[in-house]
DNA sequence: AAGTCGGGGCC
DNA sequence: GGCCCAGACTT
């Protein structure tokens, strides 16, 4: 859950989570809906599947892993998580490499190497490991990670709360403002769609997206007009703005009394939707239609 | 090496 | 409106 979102974000989303998954083999044998339920609105849905298979296989095994290589090969374990889990679950001396250690890194050592390259952040994971405290790797990772999070932020540094201040050469020559350095950012796209809102006797016409798409499988969204041809708008409901990675939509929400064909929209009762996997764009709409519409 | 994946909070 | 978050995976 913590792979590229904030603490503060998830916890709730851990709580809730645990309580209904509390161990390897009640995820392992989760049915994907619930487990989807479960993680809609936390983002990067492929996390969820990835450690539901994780589950899947420690549970086969018969063990949880406990070397850095072992978790390495679990779906969704990658060289940070890996090397989180391993140091501070197993006291194994790998060295956690997050977007908060690159930016520590980076102006304790006023190195100015981008740490959006894969080859920079090789370059910090060897500088990483050769400083790692490797009698206490756990605690070490820990204090990198929370460094980082609390005290030399992005964007205003707390340099006057640092504990290391004295040996960070950033600090030392007044160059903190131009660490880190990371290249190569994206522009952001803007794109206008039109929602339709399809209600009748307390059910909303939504499509599904197929259990084996790449992006958000078997999530339920609200349709647009290629999901309704020849659908006639009715009254502008509302609109809001939803930003996902790069993609920057203007959403509009129409009204629309229901069509002949519902092509492959389907009724779903609105007091279902709470137990569903339901993408965040249409929670928004799904709020605006409550506060726009009157219903009864 | 580049592209992609969500969503929220903060400035 | 842009930036960043206790990144990973595919192409």
């Amino acid at each position: 859950m913590l792979q590229q979102t904030r603490v503060a974000a998830v916890i709730p989303y851990y709580e809730r989570f645990l309580s209904r998954f509390p161990n390897v083999a009640a995820l392992a044998d989760a049915p994907e809906q619930d487990l989807l339920a479960y993680w809609a609105g936390l983002g990067y849905y492929h996390r969820a599947r990835n450690l539901q298979k994780a589950a899947q296989a420690i549970k086969q095994s018969g063990s949880f892993p406990d070397t850095y290589e072992a978790i390495r090969r679990l779906p969704g374990a990658g060289d940070y998580t890996s090397a989180a889990v391993a140091s501070i679950a197993f006291n194994r001396p790998h060295a956690a490499l997050d977007g908060n250690v690159l930016r520590v890194l980076s102006r304790v050592y006023a190195d100015g190497t981008d740490i959006a390259a894969p080859a920079g952040r090789a370059h910090f994971r060897g500088i990483a490991d050769q400083v790692l405290d490797r009698t206490q790797p756990g605690a070490f990772n820990q204090a990198m990670m929370e460094l980082g999070a609390t005290i030399c932020l992005p964007r205003n540094p707390q340099c006057l709360l640092c504990p290391v201040a004295s040996l960070c050469a950033a600090r030392q020559t007044g160059r903190v403002h131009e660490f880190p350095v990371k290249l190569g950012r994206e522009k952001s796209v803007v794109e206008e769609r039109v929602f339709f809102w399809v209600e009748r006797e307390g059910s909303v016409l939504l499509w599904q997206r197929p259990q084996d798409a790449r992006l958000m499988p078997g999530f339920y969204e609200l349709p647009e007009r290629v999901h309704l041809p020849g659908i006639q708008a009715g009254e502008l409901l509302g609109e809001f703005r939803h930003a996902i990675t790069f993609h920057n939509y203007r959403c509009r929400v129409y009204e629309a009394v229901p069509p002949e064909d519902t092509g492959a929209c389907g009724w779903v009762r609105m007091r279902e939707l709470p137990q569903l996997p339901v993408s965040t764009l249409l929670r928004k709409a799904e709020r605006l239609c409550r506060r726009t519409r009157t219903v009864f």
